[in-house]
DNA sequence: AACTTGTGCTACATTTTTCGTAGCAGTATC
DNA sequence: GATACTGCTACGAAAAATGTAGCACAAGTT
């Protein structure tokens, strides 16, 4: 299951999550992601572009159709986490 | 979200995806995985444990009650996943 | 009691990935 | 032409993952 691949590398989900409203900038994201490197950044974004979940526009980096799909298959198990945090999870 | 953290490591969604039937043994489960290297599936399944989502049983590594929540949180995810796949994704 | 077989798991050297910091090259603004 | 942004690269240090070997233990066999 190649989507194992995907998100199984620090700060792909976190990259998609913080896209989920806005497009942000190079720079917007490193700090919306807790100051990601910028050398790892940058090879998630060029995955994520490559795997056309991510491309960028002229306000910056967004998610396009299919990454948007792909956050609202995601919908419940980050609603799932949301409330395991809640309770104390971990 | 601590969700980012816990699976945005190698493996572990691999992991959970491979207890999703029956209790798998330690070696069997380095086997349905890839030959995870010992090391990194101890490591895991001990992060794993620590947040109650994988136990031990008579016939292995199991799913509790809460890793089963999980992932049908993320059925859906994993369902796009395939349909991903099948229509070349990457 | 010795021998095999299968288990979970550790040890450890090598390789790969990530981190952290500095800073370059380009564009827009003044 | 100085200033201040931008996206991004370079690169050494640290951390994580890999691959292989093998230990310790339990159960079954002879």
């Amino acid at each position: 299951m190649a989507l194992f691949d995907l998100l199984g590398r620090r700060w792909v989900l976190r990259i998609l999550w913080e896209l989920r409203n806005d497009p942000l900038t190079f720079r917007a994201l490193r700090e919306a992601a807790q100051q990601v490197s910028p050398s790892v950044l940058n090879q998630r974004l060029a995955e994520l572009r490559e795997a056309h979940l991510v491309d960028t526009q002229d306000e910056g980096y967004a998610l396009t159709l299919l990454g948007r799909d792909l956050l609202k298959a995601l919908a419940p198990a980050l609603r799932w986490a949301e409330r395991w945090e809640r309770e104390g999870g971990r």
